[in-house]
DNA sequence: CCGTATCCGCATGGATACTG
DNA sequence: CAGTATCCATGCGGATACGG
């Protein structure tokens, strides 16, 4: 193994940025229910604006993890869903859902941990 | 399986922030090869800023994921390493790297079909 | 209904200088 | 060596208004 990794254009720092998108994955995994509407989607991701899910849905279009198929309807109706190379994705979110769920205790146990240490003196340090 | 995944404050948004972090993971793989001090994760993790680097691995330490050492050389001696907490996301890190490196091609296909489209007139829908 | 366009506040994060 | 403190540019992302 080389230092692949850190080298900011290698492919693992480019999935990591769609991961790490705030909203890239929460629609993926509402995809992974079923298709979903436009605004059908506003509705299920609590607290995302219309100009995000505009935006990430294009740019998910554009990374051939959703098609966007529009209908001449009146008034238009737009659906999204699923492409197949976002299978393997959804897969890794099922992991870290588990993962964070059988660990976020343990997180959080941490940081109570952490943050009393500071009053009861700088944290130890050893010689 | 209920919404929950939609709630900004449940764990797997939480978890997801993290991995979605910047430097969090990075710094994380890094550490899985083997303990470093301070200035060496800096020359190894490709354009990392002293603050960033300094402030991510402070909350890295609050999360229980890693773990700080301080030696009172002189000057003082640093060693960060992994927590045993840290074990289950190096794996899914594993499975990422592994599927960006498997996909980042299909990725960059769509891309240039999805650009090339915009010219050749707007993207056909269906009727 | 499905978006795009614009404005703008605010946090992220780099550069730089300084300390134990 | 291992940080902390400060300043400041940039850009993310929410709110709002408008268009197809």
């Amino acid at each position: 193994m080389n230092g692949d990794a850190f080298d900011p254009n290698c492919p693992t720092r480019q999935i990591l940025d769609r991961i790490g998108d705030k909203w890239a994955m929460l629609i993926l995994l509402v995809l992974a229910q079923q298709p979903r509407r436009f605004n059908d989607l506003r509705r299920r991701i609590g607290g995302i604006s219309q100009k995000m899910l505009s935006q990430t849905l294009k740019s998910l279009e554009r990374d051939g993890l959703i098609v966007r198929t529009a209908f001449a309807t009146v008034p238009v109706t737009v659906e999204y869903r699923l492409a197949p190379l976002a299978d393997g994705l959804i897969g890794m979110m099922g992991a870290i859902t588990a993962w964070a769920e059988a660990h976020l205790g343990d997180i959080e146990a941490a940081r109570v941990r952490y943050d009393g240490a500071r009053d009861a003196s700088a944290p130890r340090d050893f010689a």
